[in-house]
DNA sequence: TGCCCGCGTTACCCTATGGTAAAATCAGCG
DNA sequence: CGCTGATTTTACCATAGGGTAACGCGGGCA
């Protein structure tokens, strides 16, 4: 078993870009933190449930998915040392429709919710809480931009520019759900792109 | 000229449902505010600049827009006890692609970015900074689900419960742009809910 | 009163994407 | 190495919404 406290320059490294917080308060912070393992296409949080942890990628991906008639629409991909909780139900505490899933066999860590709302008021916790809440926004923010002005075709090129080589790590249903269209016309695409 | 300081209760009745301070906070609040009018389709923050205030609507509406080929596309609505910033520019403090309009004349409380800043590194202003940035978040989420799930004409359903009466204050091609749609399929849409 | 001008409507045809189904390819496993 | 089931591709037609253009209507203004 791995002492998550080993896990800490994986943390900081990873938020060092958005806030400077010392190697000490990340030790801090993985210790209340467990070590747990999905694996792929495992239900991470189901839908219609409140979530219950603040979720880090240390590898692997995870997706958050919403059910529409009949299948579920991926609304955002989470990779190594990326956030993945359902943030909507973590920050209000009630029932959300929305289902995170693990898309490879992946290691986490993940804090209780109510130690993350504890950190949340130390003064790096605030810091912490404040980048998850803005850098949320701004990339929903990019992706409500990129569905209203963006053809499925533009779409799916700045998916693969964001993330590089998405496309050998998650299943194509996923990706078609993601960008709003089907499988079959993400396969024209794909084809017009050769 | 209006004291802004009188404009207290109306900030605290608006912020109340998301935590609580004192009248006294927001009379503070108030006082580092300026209290500003725009006519209808003036042009409060441009494209391609930064944005240079917190913006809080007392009456009248506003829409952030984005330059799309040939005309603007509404990425979100704002009216009367709303905050209506480009958002994303206020935060990174660089330059956006976003426009932000007023779609009626309208009366406006603004705080430059220098005091907000300062502001929210105090306890209510942290407060204050957390849930602007958590709602927003929770409001894309809401448009990116809508989105990626529903028709235009489930969209302009929900639109008009979300905003009673939006159709009367609001033009047909700044609700279109916002749905995603041109006027002529609102129009459409609209015939057919007749 | 009458004239414009802007906005919304209608009409027409076009294109991107959906739905269904079948074929092709790939991947895990005996 | 070949079977089997899953994933991806292709094909075919259907539909929502787009583009262009013409029309109509209502309000401001001469």
């Amino acid at each position: 078993m791995i002492q998550t406290s080993s896990l800490a320059p994986l943390l900081k490294s990873a938020f060092d870009p958005y806030f400077n917080a010392p190697l000490a308060t990340w030790i801090a912070f993985a210790d209340n933190c467990e070590h747990v393992k999905f694996k792929k296409e495992e239900v991470i949080k189901p839908q219609n449930t409140v979530e219950r942890y603040f979720y880090f990628i240390i590898e692997g991906s995870a997706g958050i998915f919403l059910w529409k008639e009949h299948n579920f629409v991926c609304l955002d991909f989470a990779f190594d040392r990326q956030f993945c909780s359902d943030y909507m139900s973590l920050l209000t505490q009630q029932t959300s429709p929305l289902q995170v899933v693990a898309l490879e066999n992946s290691e986490m860590l993940r804090m209780p919710v109510a130690q993350y709302n504890r950190i949340t008021q130390e003064s790096m916790g605030q810091v912490l809480r404040l980048v998850a809440a803005e850098s949320s926004f701004l990339s929903k923010q990019q992706q409500q931009i990129e569905l209203l002005t963006k053809s499925a075709n533009e779409r799916y090129e700045i998916l693969l520019q964001q993330f590089p080589g998405i496309h050998n790590r998650i299943s194509q249903h996923h990706l078609a759900s993601y960008l709003g269209i089907t499988p079959q016309s993400l396969s024209r695409i794909r084809r017009a792109h050769r």
